[in-house]
DNA sequence: ATTATTTAATCAAACGTTTAATTAACCAGG
DNA sequence: CCTGGTTAATTAAACGTTTGATTAAATAAT
């Protein structure tokens, strides 16, 4: 009814609200641009007036998403902390992320499922990014012994699958795997878990600490648990 | 040409390869049954014909998956071994089933993503029975002393993430990641380097076992590596 | 009055599906 | 061994619907 006209925000921000949630639980090609407009609660020709195509739309959620997690990962592991600190933060930073932007997640893990033309570019860029960043601070750390030898070119990879699986199978971990809600405890507990494994293992032969199962029980001093991740 | 009528299996068959393929290469909705019957070689008329729709397609592959995967993780985890060589032997058979089964899995992800309707049952049933068992067994560590006292209703979930992870961003891992055919030997690789990581972690302050990086070096005495997946 | 925004109506193309007809294999009875 | 009827496998063509996209007109803001 009213026509702002002030920015170009009201409906355009509507129609990417209710993109990115379609585009979340049905993918690209089961969601039909009618049903993005119904949702926004705008005519279906006010999408290609402000995105141009149902893809440029698609792309212009991609790039946000994208360029949100870079930001995050790059800010997070850099810093004169020590390698323990650094990988702990991302791994928190990650999982609190997690938390505030499932929708965008799932659709960079779908897109990088297919692996294909859309944004093989920047799903690739992205992945990039935080693989080398990883890999270089793993490396840095095994160098100066802080480390164990690991496969240091594995490793990043397999730290990025302990945070990504608990955002991929949220739907079934929530409904019938663990008896919680997915709220900001239970995404502090992933990341503590997850921390404690990667650093200490699930076997006892070295005989560390032994703090009971699930208590998030990690020392990190001035750590702001699920903090800030915009 | 011919009519065969010997079996129903010929053009079933090849429907059912192409539509593997298709569905896992670009899911559900974005996958025409026009392309499936023409990468078959067969009309399009055939696929009515053999499973009633294009969802029953769908279904009947989805189906075979969830099952074969579901055996294979049964028959592994089962035996008289130790709660160590019983998840050694899940993440050595889970990741063989990658390397050859990569359609199927990349079909079972795109299907957890979405968490919805077409087989919440059938993939939340193959992903609680996974998880059950991994979490027995690994209480069942901890109990005996074999294990730490880890967040044990987690560490199933991390420990199939970093196996799950190496198959789902696949495309970027050999395009970009890590300079290697995604061949057993680098399966193997990707195993002992998970087990590895899983029982001793990353951390170097228990003084553990100091073995070269990427050596797949793991005793395990008749560990047949990437052995039969069928 | 002019521009910017929004709407309803409409388009061709692509979709999943159905139908009717055709072809090859099988199996009687002669 | 034929032969005619039955059945299963396969096809080409068309169906109705939905899709992404476009347009011309209407409405509000400047």
């Amino acid at each position: 009814m009213a026509r702002p006209k002030i920015d170009d925000s009201e409906a355009r921000a509507r129609i990417a609200a209710a993109a990115e949630e379609l585009f979340a639980d049905r993918g690209y090609g089961e969601t039909a641009i009618r049903d993005i407009a119904r949702k926004a609660g705008v005519n279906a020709a006010m999408i290609h007036y402000y995105f141009g195509s149902k893809e440029g739309l698609y792309k212009s959620i991609l790039e946000g998403a994208a360029s949100k997690v870079r930001a995050l990962l790059v800010q997070t592991v850099s810093g004169p902390a020590s390698t323990k600190e650094r990988l702990a933060q991302f791994v928190d930073s990650y999982a609190a992320y997690i938390l505030s932007h499932p929708n965008l997640a799932r659709i960079l893990y779908r897109e990088m499922l297919t692996g294909g033309e859309h944004l093989m570019r920047i799903a690739q860029q992205y992945a990039v990014t935080n693989y080398t960043i990883l890999k270089d601070t793993i490396f840095e750390g095994i160098r100066t012994g802080e480390l164990r030898p690991i496969d240091y070119e594995l490793a990043p990879i397999s730290l990025m699958g302990m945070v990504v699986i608990f955002q991929f199978l949220r739907p079934i971990i929530s409904a019938a795997l663990v008896t919680t809600k997915y709220d900001e405890r239970f995404v502090n507990r992933i990341a503590s878990h997850t921390i404690d494994l990667f650093f200490n293992g699930a076997g006892s032969s070295g005989g560390r600490s032994k703090e009971p199962a699930t208590s998030p029980g990690r020392k990190k001093p001035g750590a702001k648990r699920g903090a800030k991740v915009r």
